[in-house]
DNA sequence: CTTTCGATGATCT
DNA sequence: GATCATCGAAAGG
């Protein structure tokens, strides 16, 4: 499923990223709209597919448009956006959103009151979102996810990404400028 | 406000 | 055996 919600999943990373801040993102039915995200792809060093598919990322490589979703520190689980073309592995990991559907099982999940905190950082939205290794490999064209048109946004600026290594002057994390719900504020 | 550090386990070398 | 696309608590200014 090379489009949904108006975006071309077969685009660069970065194109998707920027493309996918203001759309509205939801897991069986506890979501809001994407306020930051991060672009990786194949020639980059620091995303998971540079150095080609292993067990752990070989969703990155297709199709698009589907959820790969890994474990992070060994606590947390992070979601992305498979972006891919013709096996070149690419992904955008949702890194913040402006919660706006399902705020108790939000809550409830991240044990916390204050809305700036609960989808805040790629690893709070995970949990949130009640997302899991289940989620790997499957579509966001239908159940359990909806990804709904961006309202288009006109202040979104880019920056460089966070808690990476390698490539870090690349300025390929993307985010709604004056959100409150950034897991950080853009530089 | 800032920096540091422990938790915790899969993944890859 | 080292390295993490993180988070939250604790300690320091």
């Amino acid at each position: 499923m090379r489009r949904l919600a108006g975006i071309d999943f077969e685009a660069p990373a970065t194109e998707v990223a920027r493309a996918l801040i203001g759309a509205d993102l939801q897991v069986d039915g506890v979501g809001g709209l994407i306020v930051e995200t991060e672009a990786y792809d194949e020639d980059d060093p620091a995303s998971h597919s540079h150095r080609g598919p292993t067990p752990r990322n070989a969703t990155m490589f297709g199709p698009p448009g589907h959820a790969y979703v890994y474990r992070s520190y060994g606590l947390h689980w992070c979601l992305n956006i498979v972006c891919c073309r013709a096996g070149h592995g690419a992904g955008v990991l949702i890194r913040a959103l402006e919660p706006r559907h399902g705020l108790d099982a939000m809550r409830q999940r991240r044990g916390l009151a204050d809305p700036r905190l609960l989808c805040a950082g790629p690893g709070r939205l995970a949990q949130a979102l009640g997302i899991t290794k289940a989620h790997d490999g499957l579509p966001l064209s239908g159940p359990p996810f909806a990804l709904s048109l961006a309202t288009l946004m006109h202040d979104v600026r880019c920056g460089v990404r966070i808690g990476i290594s390698l490539a870090v002057e690349q300025p390929w994390r993307f985010g709604l400028v004056n959100s409150r719900f950034l897991s950080r504020p853009l530089r």
